[in-house]
DNA sequence: AACGTATATGACCAGTTGGTCACATTGTTT
DNA sequence: AAACAATGTGACCAACTGGTCATATACGTT
């Protein structure tokens, strides 16, 4: 009886794929600048330009279409890293995901935003679960990942793969915060950033990274 | 005339230290729970057991109060580093500030939550200006800092100031960050966390910067 | 005791929130 | 055309927000 239904009610998905979009769309983008509290229903339905009790005709309460949105930001994620080759070498494989997460953040920053922000918030609803569900990334991917590079002999051995993964996931985390930040207002100082830099940062990086967690003259 | 004064008011500093300490710690916990926009004044009041109306004999308005606590809070990371030498080479630098982190996290968990919690919502009062105050650490504690291990030979010279910076504070801020989560409930799977454990991380993080950043037999 | 000033107080205000609901509109089937 | 279900709608609700203000209390000075 009181367990709720998280997912939106069906009338939603009779909706005209493009007015579904039209409102997720008003909601990730309200959700992304005030964070889940912050976020207001009545906002949402301007911008979606619906009633508010439309609202309540397809998602059963703030909750609900939180968490759907959220489902969607996994969804596009996954599509998006999705593309980058396992058959690689750690560091071809590190420089795939760096440039999968660039890509991200200029096909949809308003997602990227809306990841950061919520899950910066800790009173956000389902937290522990949406953390595990990102977490895919730093301890799924990233840990496995850093494993092969031990077996490939990339990484020396006294560098455990939980340490790697910390050190490539914090990196990579600050990196692409510091360039979605370029997207909206935060740093005027550097928005007419040129993306062309960004390659010989990339590369930069991976050199530094590799070097640190080689061993003597596994250098790259 | 409509330039407001962010300042408390005379009344707060006439108050027994002892109550402004009640005030200041039930607002920054307020804010640290729930942001600037979800802080409620109407909790901290309660928190700190006065009534609404005295809140605002000390404080003009919410603006002022978070001011206030955010100038605090710089006060005391300010007291925290100042004890650092500046006259040690850059990865024992390094290791020190690792440690003063460490301490003030412990030390005042509260503030460092606080801390993250508003540098992450972009909608926070006077942003810009308090971004600019904390990044005394990343470019103007750092970059020095950085240069004098190219100086001093630690840094190879293809390594720019800023790339070494970048590396140096984005570890740090994760660091800082899994090990503040600790003290919430954020990460219960990690709570019985042994604290021992952390100076064998800390040596493990400069080691594999110090490999990274340094150039072909300067390791360390 | 009487006065004057500084502080303490909570009822009160307009504005907003997430959420509801009686009703209007639409579309389909008879 | 009539009946029926599905969908759209915005006025409305209690609960909150940051902020105000008339008034009560405390306290030092005469």
């Amino acid at each position: 009886m009181d367990e709720q239904d998280y997912r939106p009610k069906a009338t939603f998905f009779n909706l005209d794929p493009a007015k579904q979009e039209i409102i997720i769309r008003a909601a990730v983008d309200e959700f992304a600048r005030q964070g889940y509290r912050g976020a207001s229903l009545n906002v949402i339905v301007r911008k979606a330009g619906i009633a508010k009790g439309s609202l309540y005709q397809y998602f059963s309460n703030k909750e609900a279409l939180f968490f759907y949105v959220f489902s969607c930001f996994v969804d596009l994620v996954k599509k998006s890293v999705g593309r980058t080759g396992a058959d690689a070498d750690f560091f071809e494989q590190l420089r795939q995901v760096l440039w999968a997460g660039i890509n991200f953040i200029r096909e949809y920053p308003r997602y990227f935003q809306f990841y950061v922000r919520v899950l910066a918030e800790d009173d956000v609803p389902g937290r522990k679960e949406l953390l595990a569900t990102v977490r895919f990334f730093s301890h799924e991917y990233f840990g496995p990942l850093c494993r092969l590079g031990q077996d490939q002999c990339l990484i020396r051995p006294d560098v455990t793969p939980a340490m790697a993964a910390f050190m490539v996931d914090s990196v990579m985390d600050r990196f692409f915060r510091d360039f979605a930040s370029r997207f909206f207002g935060d740093d005027e100082d550097a928005r007419e950033y040129d993306i062309n830099r960004l390659e010989p940062e990339i590369e930069m990086i991976i050199k530094v990274l590799s070097q640190g967690l080689a061993g003597d003259g596994n250098r790259i």
